[in-house]
DNA sequence: TATTGTTATACTCTATAACTATA
DNA sequence: TATAGTTATAGAGTATAACAATA
């Protein structure tokens, strides 16, 4: 599995930062030749890589990833954050640990996010209607607001980074992609 | 950009560890409904998350990878050391700047990799023939032994992992996931 | 002045243990 | 006894700043 870096690079564009480029699948590779650089690049052979599904299927992932952060930059979402919004949008009164179960995210890690938009005024906790330890997860009108802005994006951003495709080659792409990670045909 | 965890899950399986079943991708989701659990569950809507491309790109990507750490766990290589030992092998006397731009590492993360991968006998640094700031990097016998091994077990996982699709599918998928990384068509 | 390799370090993401309240 | 939500924390990955040696 070849190391793209970036693997992590859903950085919250919270705080001051010093370099965010938004170049994320080329951070530091490539520095341009700036000045007196030595011009005799002798390139890399990695053929071999990428004559790996894992390491294209990588890539690609990781390209859509960093075009995600640019486009839902204005809507300070990290796809785990979408993710969190969406499934609770389409599934009012869902659980923590649905989400958890759904999203494959570990119980620990889900709290400060969900405490992160309960702050953000973007969901709400009620009581679970049968039972007392769990709570139902429901979007308010300024996450329903939110969300429907950012799924719109979601879909554009999609429809933006498969511009080469057609629509024939997208479908295509997404079952096969499905019959690799299903174990199963699909 | 749907959050399956994992995009970290290659830890260095050296220490003791206490659970490491290798099913990463449904760590701890679905608890197998072991005693008695509520079997009322509501399944949880995800088809719009499944729709993205992006989704479904890393899903593949994190089973392929998923499935890299457990066949590689003999080798105790993770898929970046084995990118990097992949890179020196192809390219004898590669210098870290140019495995840097090539695997789109930071220099700093790389120099503990060749350090730890010099430390196993498996590379080598020798002083560049015109640059004597850089060194030039090289298997040794021991690193390209183990090299010939990582890298068929690499492609047998591989065509594992693919064991769904026929070979024209395969050749369909690879192609379509580099026109996505790549901007252009390819 | 710029680049190679490096150290130190901060921030993020992921994972485990353990606790409480409830089932 | 098991589960939902939570806290605390350990570990791995990723990022920047800054330095000495060399170009």
């Amino acid at each position: 599995m070849p190391e793209t870096s970036t693997a992590n690079a859903m950085r919250r564009p919270r705080g001051p930062r010093k370099k965010d480029t938004g170049d994320v699948l080329l951070a530091d590779g490539a520095p341009g030749n700036a000045a007196g650089a030595p011009v005799d690049a002798p390139e890399v052979d990695t053929s071999y890589l990428e004559s790996l599904l894992g390491y294209n299927a990588r890539r690609a992932a990781l390209t859509i990833i960093a075009l995600f952060l640019r486009r839902m930059a204005p809507f300070d979402l990290r796809p785990v954050d979408f993710s969190v919004l969406t499934v609770v949008a389409h599934n009012p009164g869902v659980t923590s640990r649905q989400i958890c179960a759904a999203l494959d995210i570990l119980p620990p890690n889900l709290v400060g996010m969900v405490k992160a938009l309960h702050k953000r005024g973007l969901i709400e906790r009620q009581p679970h209607p049968t039972d007392r330890r769990a709570q139902g997860l429901h979007l308010t009108p300024a996450g329903q607001r939110l969300h429907a802005q950012a799924q719109k994006t979601a879909t554009q951003l999609e429809q933006e980074a498969t511009h080469t495709l057609t629509r024939g080659e997208l479908q295509t792409l997404t079952t096969l992609l499905r019959k690799v990670y299903r174990g199963t045909a699909a």
